[in-house]
DNA sequence: TCGCGCATGTAAGTTGTTACATGATTTA
DNA sequence: TAAATCATGTAACAACTTACATGCGCGA
């Protein structure tokens, strides 16, 4: 039931089409709301049913037309009231620590290569954060407090990633002489 | 579509019924996977009735009866096969990181108690695996190599508690004037 | 010329949540 | 005496995933 509002914070911080919203939550809000582009369309048409939204389309030469969409006075209005409220703590739910309870089933090798595969997107998922940080929170201590506030979404995404890498070192130092 | 791999697993660790895998997913486990009672008792039918899965029911004296499930040798080539498997990662989808990108809509105070709370269950969280580890996993170096990747899921849940209290420290930096 | 990026969607199926339902025993 | 724990489920709904569908332009 949150899609819809990681969807007006993200209107909200910026007016875009659907394919751009999926966009941003595949690659900088990933550590925010994850969502497919079904599910982002899906969700769009009812927010403008419900007047949250309002769209405005824009033909373009050889390609489909853009729907650009922006919040509404109401939708403002929704958010707002959702932001004051608190929320549960997302529940947790990773295949991977599901396999560390297997035991004597466990097929160690089959392990090792899952776990090489995880610390490469890890690594490249924290490179992409620091570049992210670079472009957009040069100097984070400096500017207004949204925006460190924005940053701070933005480092845990880091923290994640670091922890993740320390966790990875410590499962290889674990299973080292096997 | 994993949460009957977890059940397998969790079963595969210790045969139990319906009622003790919900708080061991609650407590123990609540680092590795998530599921309410609803959904468990759902798929150990499906499961049983796929042969994954066989009980045994035990009456008790003024209490409903117990239905022990354990897993079979279908359950555990299953389970097997699926452990061999890599793994998507799975998605992030945390609402208090979606209020930090809402800009000036967002009411500072109201963030400062949910972070507030927030913190509280994260330090109960980091405080009960501590207590697990004490009880389960004292000597984790002496112990079996199973023992230890069970540990090491475990220890997953601790980094990622240390990790929020750290990074709730750092929003209160940003927020200390405010 | 084959696949990828741009740009939008629909339909069907699975998974997860919320609400309802029962009933005895223990604890405050 | 009211609430929590033990112990099991069903039904309806909401959220999410997977598959299908279209079509142009651009680069290898």
């Amino acid at each position: 039931m949150s899609l819809r509002f990681a969807l007006l914070a993200a209107i909200h911080e910026q007016s875009a089409t659907g394919y751009e919203l999926t966009q941003r939550f595949r690659t900088r809000l990933a550590n925010v709301w994850n969502a497919s582009h079904q599910q982002i369309y899906r969700e769009l048409g009812k927010l403008q049913e419900e007047s949250m939204l309002a769209s405005e389309e824009v033909a373009q030469a050889g390609k489909p037309d853009r729907k650009i969409y922006r919040i509404t006075e109401k939708g403002v209005q929704t958010l707002s009231e959702w932001l004051r409220k608190p929320h549960e703590r997302p529940p947790t739910r990773d295949p991977l620590l599901v396999k560390l309870f297997a035991g004597d089933l466990l097929d160690i090798e089959a392990l090792k290569q899952e776990l090489a595969s995880c610390r490469q997107r890890w690594q490249e998922q924290l490179d992409y954060y620091r570049q992210v940080k670079a472009e957009y929170f040069s100097e984070p201590d400096q500017a207004p407090l949204h925006y460190r506030l924005q940053y701070m979404a933005l480092r845990k995404g880091m923290l994640a990633m670091e922890m993740n890498l320390a966790w990875a070192d410590e499962i290889d130092g674990v299973l080292g002489s096997h």
